[in-house]
DNA sequence: ACCATTCCAGGAATCGGTTGCGCAACGCGT
DNA sequence: ACGCGTTGCGCAACCGATTCCTGGAATGGT
């Protein structure tokens, strides 16, 4: 079947190829009835417009690019969910990109968007420095970054406050009682990752704590890794009692890991982990968080994005939200 | 910055566009240091061809919509696993959409869909009966459905033998020695949720055991359903001793549910669930499963577009995997 | 040396919209 | 009846690629 143009539509209502497109995007006064006219073609006719086209006058197609790094952890599911709302609502589609975490498929992915002409990027950025991202900004496309961001970012960022997070996690075990506590964290070269060692350190220091070298393991972040690093600080001689985990997957591995080794949690080991999961109040045992508000993350990200799309020539400023401790038995 | 165009790069290399079209897409012979020079003025100018003229005029755009109705649930995030990993690999990009199973945005995302112009369409569909979906099929697109069909679908299918992933789960039961199970399912819209029904039966009237109506409870898929709907069943004067549970956010929801109840799984009642998820190895009990090859799943969907865009005309067939029971401690 | 091929590459139309410019018709005042 | 301002809409250029048609130069055969 032949794709029906705006032209079909005109000649169907009598009118020029003008006139239906300020009908339809209500561009310019058009009379009553010959909007009528237009509108009743469009129907009958089942027309649909052709972004492709419209875009390629317009310069903007309406559509944002997601990156992530992991479309299968519900944090990022939770994420999509929050910027697809926004996003949709204000007419907009979204393109996900998935990462796994590998840095040349997110330089993959940004080429791939920039061709695609999207109006905007939302990222969590696997890499540290972005250059792919500055080519970007280049081209005057909004950028925010979500969840983690670099170090000297001029984009926007959408986050938590990871320092604090970790802090009150920690601070939690250390109030349990806990003193030898240790640390399962990820790549370093996320900022997440860092501040949450850091806030970590800050909870341990402000109590007087040492923190052993050795208790502190940075993995990939997934749920064997997680498993794995488990194991390697629980088969220390002098192994911590206590466990702060930064992500869920590794929270999830460690879980693992504990019942491989035959250990008990919490009553071998204490364990708090970094996000929620649903399925984090029925493990066995139901584990003690720190939650972020990802829905919320993914909302004003996506807000953001358009906030600068709107013109909005002022700086965006980054949003920082709070987590907070959601108590269970793992602790 | 202004964008730069084939136009010029043509200019840089001294060339027409048509040459520089040829080169970037090999689709004529041009002479090797012609085509060097080409090559040399787009990397210098970092020139990105612009996605949008292209399909203007090749009338297709290189982008496959995926419809799922949850991203937030693992299940269907490694489905787009897998759909990305063949995508990209053939160089396609992915526009995902997600319904949360409310009818009125499927058919505003197809809508939308055909807008963009995707080349193919690969839809977990909400609804029963997709007008917009023929509208797609009148288009030529081609459309793959995704975990769940229609009754009269003449579009390929790819997902799990659905009836059978049932009996074997129930089947277990009953071999444990189970005879009064209940179900736990959901929109019978959905062919999943009526075959698994189907399969949860056959299993039961081939051992003899009778089905109690009010033994099988249907509801939404969220977590909060599932909690509800297992109270409902698990407070009933006469109750099951075992519950088959027809999808992940059920089982969890019924766990919790049980939880709620003061009730222990499985000494007072066995569960297995449909779909497998990483959380429910350490749930309290681990769950027994029926397991989907889901990124299988989501590979060999997009795999049928492209095969489908690639112009074997000939019928794409279905694909049906066969599920995995996988024992655990709740059963 | 001349003509027929072959080899390379350019010109221009085209895809389906948007938008600046301009014109015809109409109403109104005098 | 005439002029002028306003109202409503059409014409055509343009966005950035692809692709068909065509033509000049180089090559080869006799």
């Amino acid at each position: 079947m032949k794709r029906i143009t705006m032209q079909d539509v005109a000649e169907q209502a009598g009118v020029s190829k003008a006139t239906v497109s300020h009908v339809i995007n209500e561009t310019r006064f058009v009379e009553k009835t010959t909007k009528e006219r237009v509108q009743d073609a469009i129907r009958s006719l089942g027309y649909r417009p052709n972004v492709a086209a419209r875009s390629l006058t317009t310069q903007r197609t309406r559509v944002i690019g997601l990156i992530v790094s992991d479309v299968t952890n519900t944090f990022f599911g939770e994420i999509m969910l929050g910027v697809e709302d926004v996003l949709i609502a204000n007419g907009y589609s979204l393109m996900v990109c998935n990462t796994s975490e590998v840095l040349e498929r997110e330089e993959y992915y940004i080429d791939i968007l920039l061709r695609q002409g999207v109006d905007g990027i939302i990222a969590a950025a696997a890499s540290q420095n972005w250059d792919a991202l500055n080519e970007a900004a280049k081209l005057n496309i909004p950028i925010v970054m979500l969840d983690r961001t670099f170090d000297n970012a001029k984009s926007p960022y959408v986050g938590v406050n990871n320092k604090y997070g970790a802090y009150l996690g920690t601070k939690h075990l250390i109030e349990r009682g806990y003193r030898e506590i240790g640390i399962l964290s990820g790549f370093q070269r996320l900022s997440t990752m860092r501040e949450r060692l850091s806030g970590f350190k800050m909870a341990l220091s402000e109590s007087g704590l040492p923190l052993r070298e050795r208790w502190s393991v940075a993995s990939r972040l997934s749920i064997e890794d997680g498993q794995r690093a488990m194991r390697e600080l629980m088969t220390q001689e002098e192994r911590p009692r206590a466990v702060f985990v930064c992500n869920n997957l590794l929270s999830l591995g460690a879980l693992m890991g504990l019942q491989a080794l035959g250990m008990r949690c919490p009553e071998d080991v204490a364990i708090v982990g970094f996000d929620d999961h649903p399925w984090a109040q029925v493990s066995s045992p139901p584990l003690t968080v720190v939650r972020q508000p990802t829905y919320r993350i993914g909302e004003t990200a996506a807000r953001k994005v358009l906030q600068a799309l709107n013109g909005d020539q002022d700086a965006i400023p980054s949003a920082l939200f709070n987590c907070e401790l959601i108590l269970r038995q793992s602790s």
